[in-house]
DNA sequence: CAAGGTTTTCAGAATTTTTTGAAAATTAAA
DNA sequence: TTTAATTTTCAAAAAATTCTGAAAACCTTG
C-alpha cells in the first residue's frame, strides 16, 4: 500500500474510531492528518488535504487546542499559523484522560453526591434502589478518578511496567 | 429531594453522559430508568416514565440486551416481557469494556498492523512520520488490550486492592 | 385455528449535529 | 494609516441521527 492511501485509510478510521467516542469526525480526523504530518500544517493545508470548508477546519482546530492536543506554532518567515500535534501517544492519552475527567466524571460525582441525600423512607424498595444505585456508582467512580489521577502524573514506562507486574 | 425528582435528574443526566460517550441519549436513559428499578418493567412502563414511542423503546432495548447489559425476564402469570438491568456496576463496567474493546480496539489494532507495512523509503521524512505514529498507537493499544483483559476476568475487590497497592 | 394481545419493523418525520461560505474582525506589512 | 493577507464568526444549509406510529409479524390462549 502506498503512503497515500495508507494515510486516508488511517485518517478515515480513525474520524470513525472518535465518533464511537462522542468525537466529532471531522475534529478526530483532523487530529489524525496532523498526528502523521511530521511538519506543522496551516489551515489551508488541512482545508486542501480533508476537503472541507475553511470556518470548518477553524472551529475544529480550535477545539483540538482547547483540549491540548495541538498546538498553534510560529514558522519564521511566514505569515500564517501552523499547527503540530503533540506525537508522543502516551502523552496524548493522558491529556485526553486528564480533559474527559474534568468535563465528565468529575461533574459526575457531584452530582451523585447530591442525589444521594434523596428524601423518604430507605427501607421502601424505590428508595432503596435508587440509593444503591446511585452509592454504588459513586464508588467506583471515585475509585476511577483516583486511579487517573495517579495515571496522569504517571511515566509510561513506570506505568506499563507496573501494570505488567499486576497483571503478570 | 424527593425521589420522583432525583430520579428524574439521574435519568436526564445519564442520558446526556452517555451523548459524551458515543451512546444514543435515549438508550442511556432506558438504562438509567431500569438501574435504578427493583423490579423488572415492561416496555409500556419504559414508554410511559420516559414518554417516548414503542419503537423506541423497543430498538433501544434491544441494543441494551445486545450489549450484555439488560436481560429479558419472564414473570409467571404475565404475558408481557419484562426488563432487568444487571445492577452490579462492577459488572457492567466490565461488559462494557468487554464489548468496547471486541468492537472497537480490536478492529482498530489489525487495520494498523495493516498500515504499518506501508510501502516507500523508510527514510523518506513523511513515511517516518507515518509509520512512527501507526507504530506507538499501536504498542499502546496492544497495551491496552492486554490490560483489559485481564481488568474483565478480575473481581472488582481484587482489581482495586491491586491498583491500590500500586498507585499507593 | 380464530381472536386478541404483544412485539417488531421501518419509511417518513422530527430533531440534532455538523458544515459551509461570506462577511466581519484581526493582524502584519507597506 | 492604508492595504492586503489571514483568521474568526455565525446564520443558514446540509447531513446525520434519532424518533414516531401504524402496519405487519408473532405469540398465546381459549
Amino acid at each position: 500500500m502506498k503512503l497515500l492511501e495508507a494515510k486516508q485509510q488511517f485518517i478515515s478510521n480513525w474520524g470513525a474510531f472518535g465518533t464511537h467516542w462522542g468525537i466529532n469526525r471531522t475534529m478526530a480526523q483532523i487530529h489524525a492528518l496532523l498526528l502523521v504530518s511530521p511538519d506543522p500544517l496551516t489551515q489551508d493545508d488541512i482545508m486542501e488535504e480533508l476537503d472541507i470548508s475553511r470556518g470548518n477546519v477553524n472551529m475544529n482546530i480550535r477545539e483540538l487546542i482547547n483540549w491540548g492536543l495541538v498546538d498553534r506554532v510560529v514558522v519564521t518567515g511566514e505569515r500564517k499559523e501552523f499547527f503540530l500535534a503533540e506525537k508522543d501517544i502516551w502523552k496524548v492519552v493522558k491529556q485526553i484522560v486528564k480533559e474527559r475527567k474534568k468535563r465528565e466524571l468529575e461533574p459526575m460525582l457531584q452530582l451523585l453526591d447530591k442525589l444521594e441525600n434523596v428524601e423518604g423512607d430507605k427501607k421502601e424498595k424505590n428508595v432503596r434502589a435508587f440509593v444503591d444505585a446511585v452509592i454504588g456508582i459513586k464508588k467506583l467512580g471515585r475509585q476511577a478518578d483516583k486511579t487517573l489521577d495517579t495515571m496522569i502524573k504517571a511515566e509510561e514506562s513506570w506505568f506499563i511496567g507496573a501494570l505488567m507486574k499486576i497483571f503478570k
